[in-house]
RNA sequence: GGGCGCGUAGCUCAGCUGGAUAGAGCAUCUGCCUUCUAAGCAGAGGGUCGCAGGUUCGAGUCCUGCCGCGCCUACCA
């Protein structure tokens, strides 16, 4: 749980258009004694400014004028204003107005980067959340690339973050792995536990579930191995229950693994089996009783169970028109998953009236430490929980459970507890039917028509993690390999680029855009991908370092840039245009945050890496021969350098030592 | 049946609270490596924004109805 380590952003264009947006607010209500809100947008083309203001379409009705002649009138009758060089009227009403180039220069030149005003309240981001009991495949990166990345676009805003990853180590899944050991394979537990150290161990159960699913499938009768599996478990006493946290902390260990290549962690994991064993249902069960959120079944097909009415999630009904009433109690009196859940979202506002204990489980170099949840009190616990708003990363298929989550905080009377919990959805990722192909999966005629095909972790289909970074790697340092022959970093070029290509890859599709998987287009460097723009920031990283060889230092450019040197270099429409698209680094982000949107900041990334590309190819900066205009030019590469770096941070992408 | 989402260039996708001539990447074609690395740059072709109505100064964007596709709708998670 903290702030961010994201100290600097110069976000000047936004204190700019707040700015102007005040000034003009103030000029209007003098003026035409209208009270609007001053709305502010990007012109649709570069040539018409930097600002555009449909202010005088907003006025037309009240003034019963049309919204060109309302312009016209604002644009004569305006002040001057710090920063504009004019105004102007334009289309069918518009008021764009053009920035002092020079100003507006000297301002981002004499901009302090500052860390981000904190905001107040702390935000809990819950994601990744894999079963442990199998490899984590393509669908579990995009959960934790999305996930990670929105927690570094809080931090970066300013937010206080708290990640946690909830360990289901107590499910179907993990008995259905047991089972498969215990039964299938007929092992014991001195047996299984040597093959939980063993490399990759996640592979061998991702084989295993798969495998016992299949044994299920063919012998029906066999399923009761779960509930065996299950009780065990669930007391806590036997060889199932021993080798069931054997395996579960095996596999934990592996995600946890794979998740730290793509440069992702956690702050705390909330395990199953505590919630089991420290009563965190009980707690919440009562208080469900108590404010009748749920009610005892006395009839129908739900006889027996605790129900939560259908009324209080959703207007939806089932095949016979009636409401859905969701279970929340079996008839044997077992809780269900959503009934956990709601327990869960209740203790991560603080709201349950019980509390985890924890310990350290892991302590990374850089000092980060990852905490896991136990059932004994021990000294200098951390306190995690209490937050003010819960985002939950969970795909798009779960929306109903998560309503029916989100209801029963409402029923118990929170609220503002379930106005702040969110659904942080996103559509899953599938498999183009050629990378279906490629791995040897065999297609149904029907699925060969469809444009994907979805992964099942119980039929063992689909990409796992591992294999894909392994596979990007190996891509990546094919071509730095062809680039660099032999070169000392090869290898951390390679996987920096890999994990650049992945993560970007992940987060450049909106969150409700089905994914159809494809190796073609996860390996490829060029165009709108991850290396692309890892490829401008090492190369404006280069002429920094050229320019420092060639001249013994950069120059000093606050005794250089003058008003004067910036208004006439930024005549040049090329260098103007890249200049501001940096200076609006801050209000892209703030902007995805608000949307929570990350692909919006991977998408500024790329246009961002496109105008330093011609700029690159337009404007040499070392071999310029007026020292004026290469100091300009050596200072906007900085500038640019500092704005994209922090964007890449904000995606969790490593800027290469060289490409 | 009901709930949610999607339908935009040959393919994969952007398009913020309605705004100016609908944008990228890939693929195709044409140029550019004795110049800070060509994982790059410049350019060309390619569109009835699923269909039909409506709302208004203005609709890819909002509303209604269709058509097609996907996911969900378990005493599984």
């Amino acid at each position: 749980m903290s702030r961010g380590k994201y100290a600097t952003i110069s976000n000047v264009f936004h204190l700019f258009q707040k700015q102007l947006q005040e000034a003009l607010g103030g000029f209007l209500r003098r003026h035409f004694q209208a009270d609007v809100a001053v709305q502010v947008e990007q012109p649709k083309q570069a040539s018409f400014g930097e600002l555009a203001l449909p202010v005088a379409f907003q006025l037309a009705k009240a003034l019963k004028k049309p919204p060109k002649a309302i312009a016209a009138e604002l644009s004569a009758a305006l002040p001057r204003l710090d920063g504009v060089k004019e105004t102007e009227v334009a289309g069918n009403g518009y008021l764009n107005i053009r920035i002092d180039r020079g100003y507006y220069g000297l301002l981002l030149l004499e901009s302090v980067s500052r860390p981000p005003e904190a905001k107040p309240g702390k935000i809990v981001v819950e994601h990744t959340n894999i079963n442990p009991n199998k490899a984590a495949h393509i669908g579990h990166l995009r959960n934790a690339v999305l996930g990670d990345t929105f927690v570094r676009m809080l931090k970066a805003t300013g937010h206080c973050v708290e990640t946690q990853n909830y360990i289901d180590n107590t499910g179907v899944q993990v008995a259905d792995v047991v089972a498969g050991f215990r039964f299938l394979r007929h092992m014991r537990w001195p047996e299984v536990y040597p093959l939980t150290v063993q490399p990759r161990f996640d592979y061998v159960c991702w084989d295993l579930y798969a495998q016992t699913s299949q044994h299920y499938k063919d012998n029906p009768e066999s399923v009761a191995w779960r509930q065996e599996v299950l009780h065990s478990i669930e007391s806590g006493e036997g060889e199932l229950a021993r080798i069931g946290h054997t395996v579960a902390d095996a596999i934990v260990e592996c995600h946890l693994a794979t998740m730290r290549r793509l440069g992702i962690t956690y702050d705390v994991l909330p395990r199953e089996s505590e919630i089991l064993h420290l009563q965190f249902w009980a707690k919440a069960f009562e208080q469900l009783k108590e404010r009748k959120a749920i009610y005892l079944e006395e009839e129908g097909k739900n006889k027996g169970c605790w129900v939560m009415p259908g009324s209080a999630f959703s207007g939806a009904t089932n095949a016979e028109g009636e409401e859905d009433n969701k279970v929340i109690v079996r008839s044997n009196g077992t809780v269900t998953y959503v009934g956990k859940d709601i327990a869960y979202q209740m203790w991560k506002f603080g709201v349950l009236g019980k509390d985890f204990h924890y310990r350290v489980l892991k302590t990374y170099e850089d000092g980060h430490v990852i905490w896991i949840s136990t059932t004994e009190p021990a000294p200098n616990e951390p306190a995690f929980g209490h937050a003010t708003q819960v985002f939950n990363v969970i795909d798009s298929r779960q929306s109903y459970l998560q309503d029916v989550v989100v209801a029963g905080l409402r029923q118990l009377g929170y609220p503002e507890q379930a106005a702040q919990s969110v659904h942080f959805s996103y559509e899953m990722v599938a498999l183009s039917p050629r990378t279906c192909v490629e791995l040897g999966i065999e297609l149904s005629e029907e699925d060969q028509k469809r444009p994907y095909v979805e992964v099942s972790g119980r039929k063992g289909l689909g990409v796992k993690a591992d294999d894909l970074i392994d596979k990007l790697i190996e891509a990546a340092l094919g071509e730095v390999e062809s680039r660099h022959p032999g070169a000392e970093a090869n290898r951390q070029v390679a996987t920096d680029i890999a994990v650049g290509a992945l993560r970007y890859f992940l987060l450049k599709f909106t969150r409700n855009t089905v994914i159809a998987f494809d190796f073609q287009e996860a390996l490829s460097f060029q165009g709108d991908t991850g290396p692309y723009v890892q490829y401008a920031a090492v190369r404006a990283r280069k002429i920094l370092r050229n320019y420092e060889e060639r001249f013994g230092a950069l120059p000093d450019f606050n005794a250089v840039l003058t008003h004067e040197a910036f208004s006439s270099c930024l005549e040049e429409e090329p260098l103007w245009q890249m200049l501001l698209a940096c200076s609006k680094a801050g209000l892209a982000i703030e902007a995805a945050v608000a949307s929570g949107e990350p692909s919006q900041v991977s998408r500024f990334a790329f246009n961002l890496a496109q105008s330093f590309s011609t700029f690159y190819h337009d404007y040499p900066v070392v071999a310029e021969e007026n020292a004026r205009k290469r100091a300009l030019l050596v200072w906007m590469t900085q500038y640019f350098s500092r704005q994209l770096e922090h964007t890449l941070s904000v995606l969790g992408i490593r800027v290469p030592a060289y490409m």
